[in-house]
DNA sequence: TAGATTGTTAATCGATTAACAATC
DNA sequence: TAGATTGTTAATCGATTAACAATC
């Protein structure tokens, strides 16, 4: 199994089967078939099938899909089964919120550092984790082992700590900033743009002008 | 021209067109071409001329695009002409961030009210808007002219609220807490499941496992 | 064994890219 | 007019749905 065969859209839904099913072991739910599992997630039971069976015979004929097993195997496939290690650039009321999120801790995604060029707020601790000058990002990540950065900083000094964040080893960036980052192919970013996210919800509401 | 025909791939890319020739536009350029445009984008000069072509002829023949007048169309086409009053809903460190940030205000996102449930808070102003009882949100829809309402509340009280909301007569959700809500069809939900954003950016950290 | 349900192939649908005639 | 570039049709590619044989 190449994982460069499978589609984009087939990979956007994990992380929503993985809510699912985790919701439906909480209940207690040992088996769902594709059709009971369409009919929670208001998507197809063609779908459902089509997306499971790329990454291999999780389910089994005339029985349907062990929920427990099914859970475990998404969360594997999205790298829930390991710890990663991640920075926070920018402590503004954004980065401060994510960083005060307990949840991802629980996924597995825990803040080790957090960055801001701001020197009033240096010291200042959120859960645990100080927040330092942006000067000693370079061996922090040196000294730790870093998969993915946070950007919650003006897009102005965006592009500038990416490449930053490149050279010293990232090898994830969770953008928030509002541009494009350009980085080599083998670093993973993902854009995080609010700003334009509303205005397809505002493009919606307004039925586009028509 | 019936908005019923514009694919959804295509609406998403609004958004980032109007970015693009915004800053065109602050660089002083008057003129651009789909194939300029596309290696600005990294997109294709056929998309581009595909999409844009759906809402009418905003090119000419051997010239172009006029770079004004098409931020401005695609500003008309993503509702950002005209202003648009907000409430928030769940005032914690989120949704207090949104609260702060600026930039929705400049592109006609207003926050009118702010509401959260726990007392300790009420009363406190994120700039010019004090916090609120959550019981208080029936008569202030009732008094403004509220068109969409932003969720940062925990997932297990966002389909009571969001059930209400329509109820009230809210015509879009943008909804930050990690359920899907159920709603009538005409009112439009946004999801903001930042949660999954980040287990999607793990998987491709991981290669999906393989 | 019979019934249920997956795995998987084929058919359809939608989105992107290529090509070129229309026209500024 | 000649050159440039759009608007638009046709071709390709990718994603979804339908159908059914395989099999538990």
């Amino acid at each position: 199994m190449d994982e460069k065969s499978i589609p984009r859209a087939v990979i956007s839904r994990l992380p929503r089967y993985f809510r699912y099913l985790g919701e439906l072991k909480d209940d207690g739910v040992e088996r769902i078939s594709s059709n009971e599992l369409a009919a929670l997630m208001k998507s197809s039971a063609s779908q459902i099938r089509q997306d499971l069976n790329r990454f291999g015979g999780f389910g089994q004929q005339g029985y349907g899909y062990n929920v427990k097993n099914l859970y475990e195997e998404i969360g594997r496939l999205l790298g829930l089964d390991k710890k990663h290690h991640l920075i926070l650039i920018g402590a503004g009321n954004l980065g401060q919120a994510l960083a005060n999120y307990v949840n991802f801790e629980k996924r597995g995604f825990i803040i080790k550092g957090i960055f801001d060029k701001n020197p009033a707020i240096h010291g200042k601790m959120i859960r645990d984790v100080a927040i330092s000058p942006m000067e000693d990002m370079k061996s922090f990540m040196e000294n730790n082992d870093i998969d993915i950065a946070i950007l919650t900083i003006p897009k102005s000094e965006a592009i500038e700590v990416a490449k930053k964040l490149v050279e010293y080893g990232i090898r994830g960036i969770w953008n928030f900033a509002h541009v494009d980052l350009s980085v080599p192919e083998n670093i993973v970013v993902k854009n995080e743009h609010l700003s334009e996210s509303l205005m397809e919800l505002s493009y919606k509401l307004n039925d586009g002008g028509f």
